[in-house]
DNA sequence: GTTCTAGAAC
DNA sequence: GTTCTAGAAC
């Protein structure tokens, strides 16, 4: 099952009754679901459940809650996602230590013009080589910066800006603004060299990953060996 | 959002 | 000839 509006069908739904293989985890404010076509090696939407005070109508995306009139309203359900998403994290951090050994990037952001129904809160691994990166719109909505993908903490600095600043941001417009940057070439988030096409990019990410891991690998290597070391300097000084 | 596929790019 | 993209259909 896929369609535009699965994920509202999912906000609306008694967490007990999803399937593990959709649901991650949930609190009495969100779900956290599986991506079902994840774009880095980890990645979750957090998605607000729907209850008082806010209408199904309202949640249907960053926009709708943004205009939805009630801006403290609006702010603290953002703020309760974003506390949702640290703990995410804390929990993709731990399982990237137990399966790779390290730790790497994890951004959380919302998308600037959504394809699917109801707010939904990417948290995702920056590795961004898995087999479901396809083509260039998957891969710029979520280029640190082209803009497309919006930082949670840039949307919450909304909030605490100017209201003109904040209606203007609020506006959202797909058409005119935002889907045109899916269109932008093709470039390594990470050193900006262009790629040409997808598959040279996804090589070139991969690399890039490779290489990240041996760095990071060895510096917890080197770290481990240091605290093995002051161990046995307290054990000796102990028994002296 | 994905899948399918015509035709552009190589 | 093969690879790859991008637009239509769903």
């Amino acid at each position: 099952m896929s369609n535009l509006t699965i994920l509202r069908t999912y906000a609306q739904t008694n967490p007990a009754k999803l399937p593990p293989s959709v649901l991650f985890s949930h609190s009495s404010t969100s779900l956290t679901i599986y991506d079902a076509f994840a774009k880095g090696i980890f990645h979750f939407l957090i998605l607000p459940r729907v209850q008082a005070p806010f209408a199904v109508s309202e949640l249907s995306s960053l926009r709708t809650l943004l205009l939805s009139g009630d801006k403290a309203r609006a702010k603290q359900l953002i703020t309760a996602l974003n506390e949702d998403a640290k703990t995410l994290r804390k929990e993709i951090e731990e399982e990237m230590l137990d399966r790779y050994g390290f730790t790497w990037g994890i951004w959380t952001g919302f998308h600037g013009a959504p394809s699917m129904e109801h707010l939904h809160l990417h948290v995702l691994s920056d590795d961004l080589c898995t087999e479901r990166m396809k083509n260039k719109k998957h891969y710029n909505s979520f280029h640190p910066k082209l803009g497309f993908f919006l930082d949670i903490d840039e949307v919450l600095s909304w909030f605490d800006a100017e209201d003109s600043y904040f209606s203007s941001m609020a506006k959202l417009d797909p058409k005119k603004h935002y889907e045109p940057m899916l269109k932008e070439d093709l470039s390594c988030w990470r050193c900006n060299t262009s790629m040409k096409n997808i598959p040279t990019l996804k090589a070139h990410l991969q690399e890039e990953f490779d290489s990240l891991a041996k760095r990071e690998k060895a510096k917890m290597e080197r770290r481990r060996k240091l605290e093995e070391k002051t161990a046995a300097r307290r054990e000796t000084d102990a028994t002296e």
